[in-house]
DNA sequence: GCCGTTTTCGGCCCGACTGTTTTCAGTCG
């Protein structure tokens, strides 16, 4: 069983708990944590790294102790100080953590005091009133440890991007209502346009004595308040997501926009500048000893750190920082930039509308040439098309286009890529086509030698042209299929072919971290909404900000070029 | 445990809210 980076993140994490539980010191454990978060990111496995014979202590976070053990946990598969922390503490004890308000403080009175090792014996020794006898522990206290033991039995949940809009939405209008508000602003990972929010993170400037955090706490949608004081509120709203809200001055505007956006890791790489420049930066502003030297926007925040303006899809500490010292940002995609869309399905198989209607709505767009790739016959729950099918559908597509002003149809197909890598319809037929987008629908569970080779046996098919939503992955409901994903990419640049990221609010597919990898490779991007209905072209939006999240620039994305260049690069592949 | 125009030691981001205690520790973001 090979070890992925995952499996020792895993256990650098695991290790950083029991640290924590124990009272270790405080930077020892963030190490564990920061190392845990660079094997996570690393684009390839360490496995391979150490067999390639390269010194893992190149990695940030990554010192000669623990590349000693990112060795022996390759080597072995074991760990021996986590063994050693396993007959110390025992493992469920690690889970205690994951409740609200337990930190390691207070898991590890519970240990030694009460012998508390599980969820359920937490949830008894509360109901039992044994936990306010403690030191340091009350009545109020127990009880909240009730309450978020109960809460933790119905899991905390990540909302999609696009669901969390639209509370985002509902949101800012209701604050922008309230007297004396002035700026309403979703910070968090949605302003970073992640995939998934855990919360809400809204930010407000309001004159003095305006009433906004009553108002926002007996919110309608309000389910629960966590906690409210003068400046900060947090909520959980009647759908489940937390909402935390923040009230500050307008001079203070930009630097709380800066900390509120994250993300953490950057924040973290922020402070540090400032520190080694002799400035504090907190929410409030960015100061020299008590003079505030920036603060009202986020730029004049940057710019006091000698840093050009940073777009929040790259705040991860991913790189950013560097690149910004170094001016090498990337300027990056824009919606405005996208000229068309190489995925959308009609009526013909799963899609709602006709072909006219998904013509007329993309053109209202702005779009000046929509690709049709409905599904082909092996996908029988969509109703896929058979050649004489696809045939009928080119037909109308030409006539279509004899008739519509402004907006070019593409015949397509996204074909069915069959277990063995074969392409479910006949090389004639595929060859008489715009472009054709090729899919992994069936047998998600191959192992990843061979999942991997029916994908570039499929790619080295003469007539295809791009790999639709290459990850596989549903957000929340399907892994991503078990892939060797940079050597895809490397094919599809030998091979003269094309990556999708596709925008829709389930897939964003590419991840974020394989449009970079696509980047360096020099594989082109194509942004498709994979439009159902004509309001699907509304999740573009979606896909751009993954495509910003993983550095993407107008050049590297293939649907920004103008019709005729785009038939350029396409005769390449056909 | 990592890191270095502070490089082999001495640092390591910063503040709000809660609950328990009475001046602050713990937790969270």
């Amino acid at each position: 069983m090979p070890v992925h980076n995952a499996d020792i993140a895993a256990r650098f994490n695991e290790i950083a708990d029991y640290l924590e539980i124990q009272g270790a010191n405080p930077f020892r454990i963030r190490a564990y944590r920061n190392a845990a978060r660079t094997l996570d990111e690393l684009p390839q496995e360490a496995r391979t790294l150490l067999e390639k014979g390269e010194d893992l202590t190149r990695l940030p976070g990554i010192g000669d102790d623990l590349a000693a053990k990112i060795r022996e946990i390759v080597d072995t598969g074991r760990c021996s100080l986590l063994d050693r922390l396993r007959r110390e503490l025992p493992p469920a004890v690690t889970e205690l953590l994951q409740i609200p308000g337990l930190g390691p403080k207070r898991v590890r009175a519970l240990y030694h005091e009460l012998e508390v090792q599980t969820v359920e014996q937490l949830a008894r020794a509360a109901r039992d009133g044994r936990i306010r006898a403690l030191p340091g522990f009350g009545e109020k206290t127990e009880r909240n440890i009730l309450q978020a033991v109960e809460a933790h039995a119905s899991q905390t949940r990540r909302f999609k991007l696009a669901v969390a809009a639209q509370y985002a939405d509902t949101l800012t209008a209701f604050l922008r209502a309230v007297p004396g508000v002035v700026q309403v602003t979703v910070a968090g990972s949605f302003r970073r346009m992640r995939e998934t929010v855990g919360d809400l993170d809204i930010l407000v400037t309001a004159a003095a004595g305006s009433p906004v955090i009553q108002r926002f706490t007996a919110c309608d949608e309000v389910a629960e308040v966590l906690s409210a004081g003068g400046t900060r509120a947090s909520v959980v709203l009647k759908g489940g997501l937390q909402v935390d809200l923040r009230v500050v001055e307008r001079q203070s505007y930009g630097a709380a926009l800066c900390y509120f956006t994250g993300s953490k890791a950057h924040n973290i790489a922020i402070r540090r500048i400032a520190q080694k420049l002799g400035l504090k930066v907190n929410e409030y502003g960015v100061f020299r000893g008590e003079e505030r030297v920036a603060g009202e926007d986020e730029v004049s925040v940057y710019r006091s750190l000698g840093l050009p303006f940073i777009p929040p899809e790259l705040r991860e500490d991913r790189g950013e920082i560097e690149a910004a010292h170094a001016g090498r940002l990337p300027r990056l995609v824009e919606i405005s930039d996208l000229r068309g869309d190489l995925h959308a399905h009609t009526k013909a198989t799963d899609g709602h509308d006709c072909l006219r209607d998904m013509a007329l709505a993309a053109k209202a767009l702005g779009l000046v040439y929509l690709a049709i790739t409905d599904h082909s016959r092996h996908l029988a729950v969509a109703h896929g098309l058979d050649p004489l099918g696809l045939a009928r559908q080119c037909e109308e597509i030409d006539r279509l286009n004899q008739e519509l002003d402004g907006i070019t149809l593409l015949k397509g197909i996204e074909v069915d890529i069959l277990e063995d890598g074969s392409l479910d319809l006949p090389d004639e037929v595929l060859g008489r086509l715009d472009l054709v987008v090729g899919a992994v629908h069936s047998q998600f569970h191959l192992s990843r030698a061979k999942q991997t080779d029916r994908i570039l046996r499929a790619m080295d098919h003469p007539h295809f042209t791009m790999l639709a939503h290459p990850s596989g992955r549903l957000i929340g409901r399907r892994e991503p299929y078990d892939v060797d994903m940079p050597r895809i990419i490397r094919h599809a640049r030998d091979r003269g072919c094309f990556l999708e990221l596709n925008a829709h609010p389930e897939r964003l597919d590419l991840l974020d971290s394989q449009c970079q990898v696509a980047k360096e490779e020099g594989v082109l991007v194509s942004v498709n909404s994979d439009a159902h209905s004509t309001i699907d072209f509304a999740n573009l939006k979606y896909g751009v900000g993954q495509a910003r999240r993983g550095w993407l620039e107008k050049d590297d994305v293939l649907n920004t070029r103008s019709l005729a260049a785009l038939q350029r690069l396409l005769k390449r592949t056909l």
